[in-house]
DNA sequence: CATGAATGAGGTTTCATTCAT
DNA sequence: AATGAATGAAACCTCATTCAT
């Protein structure tokens, strides 16, 4: 009995999403440049060939890799939102933001040794340069409706903070003071009245 | 006759200092691995031999290019400070590192293009282990001082956020808001008493 | 359809032989080091790559070559023997060396032109180690059993004579009496008692 | 005041000799391909330049080194000879021998790792088949006058048996027996009456 | 869908040799 | 006589990619 057509695409599916997780792995572990398709095959237990099958070349492969978890990114914290945030979801978003970094670490310790790095960089610079400024618009709503001065200033600061606390919490998870971080980010960043209680 | 000692000494370090900044501003531009030992020599118009003449290795390049400017940018901050932080050095510090940033923008393109490459980062992570904990220390000492309830955590924090400030910067040097940016982080990571005039 | 793993060990088997042997040619010839990767792959008529595809490096290469030789050579020698020699084993012995170096001209070019190379010998020194006493031990049981006085001595100068026979003969195989040798080989270092007919 | 001619030339000798020392050494522990000039250079504390100054190149170097080398082997064994060796001069030979490998380890090292290396041994081919027939002749003539049946083979064989030794001693001259050899070498292959006393 | 042998361009590195000083 | 910076050819090796099966 021949296979459907749907179990077909399952096993490509599941195929495509081994190969992608266990290069995901490799590339934050190693690097981009020195994991070699030769590594990632083996890894994931399959030929050389049959990843070209999926992917059209190395370069295709990061891009995909990298794509497929900004786009995962973005869905999460689009969700039932329409740009509008009030107090309460800043706070959701920073908090949002650490659990996703914990979630993916490996995926963003890619992603950082990545996002400088020209050559890779030319390849996803595209899908970047259409999500960023939706954030940043996202927040320069928020400080604008908070009657903060420059608004879109204060925003690209935050942008660069949340970079800067990412990276740093990417590199020593273990060690890094979560929740003092997230009082002093909503603190500092958040612009909002704070309860007196 | 031959060349005296010096006159060989004064053909080495001018070489060298060719060599290395070629290779800095290559490295900074295309990436460490996109750069080929044959366009560092073809750029720095010397034969590849010659290279290996003043480094051990592709490695040992960029090894040195790296360690040279952690030693310079401790050089800077190291002047006339024993460890201990006024108010006004502080924001001194902050300013500081935008002139050091702005005036060695392929160093710290490279830098942070490098600094989350395990491979690369190998390299120089000793030389980082015995850095960045002076860096610490000085803020926890400073942060203490202010009667900041949790120092370390703070100074922790500091870093990561000056981290992805200047990462920021770096990317984008002309569309970067420099003095809103500085004046942000004296306020909320200065924790000085603002005067009231 | 993909090959089976016979097919592929075959495919791979005669490879590694045809590397191995067109190899051993050109290290026999020319020299190890003055003969390059480039000569053995486009001799074997594939690519440089393939060859690495096989042996990890040109030492790997050499190594196997001589490591393959020496266990032929044991395989030869330890058949149906446990260590115990009689006088006519010992002329068997003396003529099947001559048989198994005739057979064998090329490797035995290589090995004496490599044995005494500091930096190859390192590459298979381990594995003399274990072969010569082996052989000593065998004459000293010999020479003991036949009541020669120093046998220990007698053996290792037995071993060194046929060496120097050895690489004799291998530099020109035609012009070198022998039979004439064995005879004086038996006679000499065999200590048999003659037949008087 | 300037050196005399002579003075010049001394200090010409003495540099050649410290290079050819220096490079003999080399040679021998670390093989002839795998020593660099610029190891010797350092090695004998010159520049590179210098070495070419005496020497034309890497081959010619190796050649001088073991011409002279034979040289001086030939004048060992020629003096007062006028190829004729009697019973007494064949014992003395022999002890010769080994007391000229003794004092010359480095050299045969280097010659007993070169001979058998095609490259190499063709810068010496021409020499050594200049000396090698006449010690040959001298060896036949004496087999001859002993009334030895097949001279020349048995010159032949027992040319064979002394490189082999010779080999064997170089490897290991601590552990070689060197007196019982020499009494073995005597009775097997001088042919000589012994004396019943 | 799946394999891994095979390719070839290009990478890093070495080193005998030259040459201006 | 002496230096060592400089060259360039050629060495070893890697690896993304292709392809016959």
């Amino acid at each position: 009995m021949p296979r459907t057509e749907e179990q077909f695409e399952k096993i490509r599916d599941k195929k495509k999403t081994l190969i992608m997780e266990t290069a995901l792995e490799l590339f934050a572990n190693h690097g981009y440049y020195p994991t070699s398709i030769s590594m990632i095959a083996k890894e994931a237990g399959i030929s050389k060939g049959l990843l070209y099958n999926y992917f059209d070349s190395k370069e295709a492969l990061i891009q995909e890799i990298i794509e497929t978890g900004i786009e995962k990114f973005t869905e999460l914290f689009d969700t039932n939102r329409d740009g509008i945030l009030s107090c309460e979801e800043f706070e959701h978003f920073v908090r949002e933001t650490f659990r996703v970094l914990n979630d993916n670490i490996s995926y963003y310790k890619l992603y950082f040794s990545t996002i400088m790095q020209p050559r890779v960089f030319d390849l996803i610079r595209e899908k970047m340069h259409e999500i960023i400024p939706r954030y940043l618009k996202m927040l320069v709503v928020y400080y604008d409706k908070l009657g903060v001065e420059h608004p879109a200033q204060e925003a690209l600061i935050f942008g660069a903070v949340m970079d800067g606390i990412s990276m740093n919490y990417i590199m020593d998870p273990e060690n890094f003071p979560v929740e003092k971080t997230i009082q002093s980010i909503i603190d500092k960043f958040g612009h909002c009245k704070k309860d007196i209680s």
